[in-house]
Formats: structure tokens, C-alpha cells, sequence
DNA sequence: CCCAGCGTTGTAATCGATTCCACGAGGAGG
DNA sequence: CCTCCTCGTGGAATCGATTACAACGCTGGG
């Protein structure tokens, strides 16, 4: 592949003149900048980026951990991440960790061996000390949907609890009392604050939240599975079960189906995040929705901030109920007088 | 960040002797590689891929550029992806290319300037002069799912033919005898192939597919849904309509339901691609599976042989119906005498 | 005792860019 | 006409690694 060297011979000029049209600096002739335009076309010369960032120290390139690929919330985050980012001019390297912490510590270190400008993390643990030593060395770093307490780096982020109350009580005006949650790990923030919202919400309507009502799952269809098989074996199952992410819900709603029950007559499900198939789900399901693409271009606009030595800023956004048929009917509160 | 000077000199020896103990090159002495160790740890030295690649020429990086990452069949691919080559060594830099060919281009050549080791391409239209010319120029590629002809690179697919022809066979079986297809875009080799191969199943069962019962899509779920709105505009709409991608599905569910039809009593509705959802939709969605994580992996080996300077293999696997309840009940034939 | 050969090490060239510095030409001003 | 400045340009250092080559000390065989 042809280099700057070649170019310059080509123009009949120095490498120092070619970059200099490379990099539209203005003190080139008219003359020298058409004949290195002319050799850069002949040669279908392309800038080694390699080089250009060994030299410059800066690699126009931001690294995105998050815990999961196929969680369509995630795939969407990374979407609006690329597109952003791509806006301001910059790429993106995507490292899935499958909520898996060594692999997120293997994205981390091979994102910072590249020598990417900034790191965009959605934390699936309370940090490795390989991450918190880079953000502590200075490292550009924002965190996206999850974060880690105590480390200062921005957030942005979704607030679900309003949303979150608002969904107690469309449930409890539905006349449903015993409550259930699929929570996510204690170690990530969403695992922890979506529990806590749903208790303080039920707290508000005298509710409780017996520990039997509290399944431990990590955010993989799976593990939704497994804990709605433990409530529907309880001496008296929850009337609904709110999965703290949409991979919980789907493992709940095969449960559910495995064992000829019947959402909602039988038993009610929410979830948080919402996504384009919760529509054509049988039934459609309730759910939380985030502004996900939003959150994704404030993020990188923040982390570009930081980059490029302006002062970041973390975000905080709303997240919303969005009702569907998997938590009963909607039909007016008069309607359902005998349960 | 510490460099590899720096390491030499809290070592006590050259930059050489540290880069051997780094490549653990057989000549150092055990002493030597102590102190070298020694001193990496305390300064917390990661070598600099970026020096490195631009000495050795290598990155040992592959590109992907995909059609749509929102589409699940690419995000499932795209992770079988990254993980195979994850365990060759290589790390993976991911394009989306939201069927639009100018951001496929932009994403081939950040790539290509970038000097990834290999490109693995999921082309979404007959290709750019830019792909083309890599391709001649001997940059190691490899085409996954779609693929573009005539030009010499392995081809990683599956083949849908015989299951295409399963499901007409399905579909005929239940009753139905006039079908419609919402196609791919014409440019893809999957957006033809599988008008082709559904043509061809229709005519060994005497059927015809005239055009008003192929609907041009985008692989999009807007298109699927605007061609399933002039389909039911039809004096006499189809009983079946085959999705060429899960994602014109979800719209052809959409448009099916906003006119209050459903499926599959007024509508039949199958898809090429498999996913998750599919078996929690209203009703679960007969669908051909593609063996999309060994695709994946097939591709990467395919891509690294060729890198390594093995001989590439193009790979073709068949796909495969998965019958579920969008066409009609899977009852014996014998009950339904009276459609 | 000398020298060949081995193992270990350092010096320096190199990859492809960017950029500081110096230099020459040419125009403006005194 | 001389000086000073500006403009355009090239030479060369530099980024952080890898690696060819040369040199060194030491050992053992002749």
C-alpha cells in the first residue's frame, strides 16, 4: 500500500508537504497542494492510521464495554453510540462481556492497549482494579446505564423510579397485591436500584416484599427462568412478576407457558426495558421504556467533552411506563368491580 | 503512560533485550528476564499496539461490517463472530452498515485505513469500486451471508433452498395455495436467492407466484409492513405471506394486526430466520433457521486461514424449517377436510 | 595458549506519519 | 538598495515498538 513517501516522490515534493495538504495546513501552494492531490489520487493513496496515531497520540477511536450484545437494549445503546460518535468523528470498538467480568477486564485491557481516546463502560461488576486504576490514571471514561459508586466518572443514565411507581400502581389499581420481582445482580447499580424502587413503590401502597418475592437472576433469560419456576412453586405464587430486564422476561414467559399457564389470567408480568417485539408478544408485555438512543448520544457527547478538555457532564433521564395487555385488562377500574 | 524505554532503564538493560522478554524470544538470560518482569509490573507497562502494529504491519484485528445490528439474526452473528476470534487472538472491529451502502463504504474504509488484518463482509448491495478494488488488491476477506458474484473471495452461507422447500411443502399441506413473499432488496444475493428458491418450491407444487404476490422490501421492518398493506389491498390478498428477514415479519405483523386480521385464521405469515422471539410472538412464527453461530465461526476460521496464509474454504450449511403455529394448526391433515 | 562458537546484549535502522526549525525567495517599507 | 517579514518548502527529530547486525564474554577443543 502506497505511504507519504511514495506520494511525495509522485508530486515531486517532501513528505512534510504532503502531510501538510493532508492536513489542509495553510501554508502550502496552490501549485504543490494540486499535484499532491493529483499523486494521492493516482496512487489511491489512503493515510495509515496506525502511523498517524503513534505520531499524534490520539486515535479517534472510543472503546464501548457493555454486559451484553444480544440484549436488544444494549444493541440499541450501541447503536445510537456508533452513530454519535460517528457525527463527531469518531469510531467506536465494541467489547461485549456477556455479564461476564474477566471478559469485561479483557475488553478493558485490550481497548487501552489500542490506546483508544475514551471508554464508555456499562460496568457488569463494582469495577476490577484495572479499571479503576485507568479511570483513576486519567483515562477518559463515562458510564452508560450502570455505573460503579464512588468513582469519579460521569453518568448518564435512566431514572427508573417513577417510572417504576407508576407501574405499582397501574398493578395495584388492577387489584393485584402479592408482587414478585426477577432483580439483577446486587453488583451492578440496575440490579441493585430497580429492586429498591420496587419496594419503595409497594411500600407507598402498604405492600410488602417478602424475601421469598425477591429472585436472584443476572440479566440472562435463563436465570428469568429458573426464578419463576421457584415462585410458581411457592405455596402461594405471586399474582405478578416484574423482571428487572427484557432477557428475564422472555426465560419468564417461558416458564410460564412450560407450565400451561396463562399471562395475564393466571399470572401478571412487567419488565424493564422495552423493545420493539414486547408489541407482538403473547400477550404484549408491560414494560419500562428508556430513552435509550438518547441516552447512548448524550453519553458519547459527554466523553467527547471530556476528551477534547471540555468539562463532561452527567446526564439522568426518565425512563417511562409503557402499558400493555401481560398485567390484565386495561379496561376502566368501574369494569373490574368482582375480581 | 509508561513506554518500553522507560521499562529499560528501571530494568538496567536495553530497549531490545525488554521487547525479547516481551516476545519471549529465547535469548535472554533468566536474570535479564527477572528484572525486565520486575519492572513491567512496578511501572504498570502495557505495550503500545499501535507502535507495534505499525512496526510489524500487523493488528491482529478483523473488521465486520454488517448490514443492521439491530436485525437479531446479525447481532447473534456478530457475537459468534467476535468469539471465535477471540480465540484465534484476533479482536474485532464492528461497522453497521444499516443497508445503506454509503455507510457500508464509510465503514470499509475507516477499516481499511485502520489496517485490520482481514474484512469480513456481509455485503448490502453488488459492491463499491472501494470493496472491489480492496478485494483485487489482495486484502484477505471474506463474505458472510450475502455475498457478491464474480468476485474471487470464500463464501460463508447457509443454504435455505431445501428448506424453502420444507416450508412450501408445510404451507401446501395446510391448505394454502396463494402465497406472497415480501423479497429482499434484489442487490443482495439473499434478497434473490430467496425469491428463487421459494419460485422454484411453488412451481414443484404447480403454484404460481405472479408479481403482485412479490412485495420489494428493504430488510426492514417498515417495508415489511407497507408491502403487507398492499397486500391485504389486493382484490384477493394471499393466504400466506413469507417474510424474506425477521425484521419485514415484525412489520408484517404490525400491518396485519392494525386491520384487526389475525394470524394465521385470515393471514398466514412465515419468515426466513430464526430468532428467539419468534417463539413468544401471537402466535409463534414459523420460521427457517439458519446455523447462524457456526456461520460465524466458519467465517472467522475462513478468514484467518487466509490471513495466516493457509488456503481459505467458502462454507455452505443448510438451514432449516422450524414449524410453529403462523400457519395454520399443526393438526393432522385428515381433520381439516372442511377449510 | 589460541581461536571458534555460543549465548547474551546493545546500537541503530525502520515502520509512516507529524511538526519544529531553518532556509531561500520575494515583496514592502525606509 | 538594504533590511525585515512573510510565505512556502525541505530536512530531520520524534512517537514506541521490532529486529538485523555487531560486539562482547565465556567455554571448550585443538
Amino acid at each position: 500500500m502506497a505511504s507519504i513517501k511514495d506520494v511525495a516522490a509522485q508530486a515531486g515534493v517532501s513528505v512534510a508537504t504532503v502531510s501538510r495538504v493532508l492536513n489542509d495546513h495553510p501554508s502550502v501552494s496552490a501549485d504543490a497542494r494540486t499535484r499532491v492531490l493529483a499523486a494521492v489520487e493516482r496512487l489511491g493513496y489512503r493515510r495509515n492510521a496506525v502511523a498517524r496515531s503513534l505520531r499524534t497520540d490520539q486515535t479517534h477511536t472510543l472503546g464501548l464495554v457493555i454486559s451484553d450484545v444480544l440484549n436488544p437494549y444494549f444493541t440499541e445503546l450501541a447503536r445510537s453510540v456508533e452513530e454519535e460518535a460517528r457525527a463527531l468523528g469518531y469510531s467506536v470498538i465494541i467489547g461485549n462481556a456477556d455479564e461476564r467480568p474477566d471478559l469485561q477486564d479483557h475488553h478493558v485491557r485490550n481497548l487501552l492497549d489500542r490506546r483508544i481516546d475514551g471508554l464508555l463502560v456499562s460496568p457488569t461488576d463494582g469495577g476490577s482494579p484495572l479499571m479503576l486504576d485507568a479511570a483513576r490514571a486519567g483515562t477518559p471514561m463515562v458510564f452508560v446505564d450502570r455505573w460503579i459508586p464512588g468513582v469519579d466518572v460521569p453518568v448518564v443514565r435512566a431514572d427508573g423510579q417513577a417510572a417504576v411507581r407508576d407501574l405499582v400502581a397501574h398493578l395495584h389499581g388492577l387489584g393485584h397485591r402479592r408482587l414478585a420481582i426477577i432483580a439483577g445482580p446486587a453488583a451492578t447499580t440496575t440490579g441493585s436500584e430497580r429492586v429498591e424502587a420496587f419496594r419503595a413503590a409497594l411500600a407507598e401502597y402498604g405492600l410488602p416484599l417478602p424475601d421469598a418475592c425477591i429472585g436472584q437472576g443476572d440479566f440472562q433469560a435463563d436465570s428469568g427462568r429458573r426464578v419463576t419456576e421457584g415462585f410458581l412453586d411457592l405455596p402461594r405464587p405471586p399474582e405478578v412478576v416484574f423482571a428487572a430486564d427484557n432477557l428475564m422476561a422472555l426465560g419468564a414467559l417461558d416458564a410460564i407457558r412450560a407450565r400451561g399457564l396463562r399471562v395475564p389470567d393466571d399470572i401478571a408480568l412487567a419488565a424493564f426495558d422495552d423493545i420493539p417485539w414486547f408489541v407482538h408478544t403473547d400477550p404484549p408485555v408491560t414494560a419500562i421504556a428508556q430513552p435509550t438512543g438518547e441516552l447512548g448520544r448524550a453519553a458519547v457527547r459527554a466523553l467527547v467533552d471530556r476528551i477534547e478538555g471540555r468539562p463532561p457532564q452527567s446526564v439522568t433521564l426518565p425512563a417511562r411506563l409503557v402499558v400493555r395487555r401481560s398485567c390484565g385488562e386495561d379496561s376502566p377500574p368501574v369494569q373490574r368491580s368482582t375480581p
